[in-house]
DNA sequence: AGGGCATATAATATAAATATAACATATGAA
DNA sequence: TTCATATGTTATATTTATATTATATGCCCT
């Protein structure tokens, strides 16, 4: 699923800023378009194809507060504005207008992406995203789906168990011992062979992924990235 | 129109300046509740009925983010953090256990309500006017009516809550658990088979677009849509 | 290079989860 | 009450996952 976000702002700085994490954040998940004056701005949100708009208030031309208005005749399309502006009145003032969320300059990458994914579950029914990747492998641990060079690859719940922990470890070497503790408790007598058997069926699962699990021997296993 | 609002908090001027402030504010629009502990917290929490919970972090006994994650797994409810942490770490913790905003102690009582309304505004708008959709289905919830490649079906009461959680949820995997806990109380201990009894009987029903809910072995159903 | 231990592999057996169907009970409308 | 529909239970079939074992291969150290 693809996002279309609107971003209203007339610094290169922060379009640019913003565009990158959110692209490296989501894994491409958002199709990020831009309006650098009020003008355009309003424009580009009443064509109505955006699924959420970052809107500044400070603008060339129009000003945000105007946009906002204008916008909430017709639509009732997410809108955060990000601004410079931290007094109370401006903030009941975007409300008063409303907008769905507030956050004032200088802010916080994570939070204003954080922000973006509350809101668009609320108003699309739709999902975070956080999947995890690495290198040619995604991993979503809410829809429980793995893909492999964006090809979804079917695996057993304890595979993708065992995925899930080296990705979330990557690099790092988990003993077999630890997944073992992990996955089937303390108090788990059978053979460490089990853990071997399981990596195997997911590395093949995997195909050309799969070559990303390196065996370190005498250690365990361990995610390769780069 | 009343809004039931759960306030969980532990200090009592807090409770009281929020309840004076929202009911003269609104005209006594909101029925406002309130949990001192984390443990009455998550109970009253889980009894379902209400329209948006305010949630402190620091509780005696069970603290907010374990609330906020317990709830969760059987609700998607507006959550609102109310918190002295002011913590970007902490912020993005909640926003991570699903939260759907957060605003820190000391706070403007006129922000908070602001965001109160912002955020009912946009739950009650999605949940209650808008038919969603997930590839070829459609689910009116105002209505009670679902359409499959438009084409009214027949569903039992049952079958429709089961439809309704999962295209609220779309992608996400639903245990058998949670869709007990939200359709029988948690309280219910009958078979478990009973959930995928329901399921077959849903996906019989829906015809082609039975196809579109997955199981996913060990852990639920969800519904697939791309 | 070769012995000894570690890991990979494959085949098989076991166990577990899920689907299904038939039945029993409850609920609610006529 | 009676009928129809909805729901819950249970037993069984089917599918799928998991564990065990035996054997082959590979790695590392002297």
């Amino acid at each position: 699923m693809v996002f279309k976000l609107l971003v209203v702002e007339d610094d290169a700085e922060i379009r640019e800023i913003i565009t990158d994490y959110f692209t490296e954040k989501s894994n491409q998940a958002f199709d990020i378009d831009f309006a650098k004056t009020g003008d355009e701005g309003i424009e580009k949100c009443m064509a109505k194809e955006y699924d959420l708009v970052l809107l500044d208030i400070m603008l060339p031309g129009i000003d945000g507060f105007t946009i906002c208005r204008e916008l909430r005749k017709v639509s009732n399309i997410p809108i955060i504005f990000i601004t410079a502006r931290h007094s109370e009145s401006d903030k009941l003032y975007g409300y008063h207008l409303g907008c769905d969320d507030y956050i004032t300059k200088p802010f916080s990458l994570a939070e204003l992406y954080a922000k973006v994914m509350a809101l668009l579950k609320r108003s699309k029914g739709m999902v975070r995203n956080e999947i995890m990747t690495a290198g040619c492998i995604k991993l979503d641990p809410y829809r429980c789906t793995v893909f492999v060079n964006d090809k979804e690859v079917a695996l057993a719940p304890l595979e993708f168990a065992i995925l899930k922990i080296l990705m979330e470890n990557r690099g790092k070497v988990i003993s077999r011992e630890s997944f073992i503790i992990r996955l089937w408790g303390y108090d788990f007598d059978g053979n460490e062979r089990v853990v071997d058997n399981h990596v195997k069926k997911l590395r093949k699962a995997l195909g050309e992924g799969g070559k990303l699990i390196k065996t370190v021997f005498k250690k365990g296993y361990k995610l390769e990235v780069e």
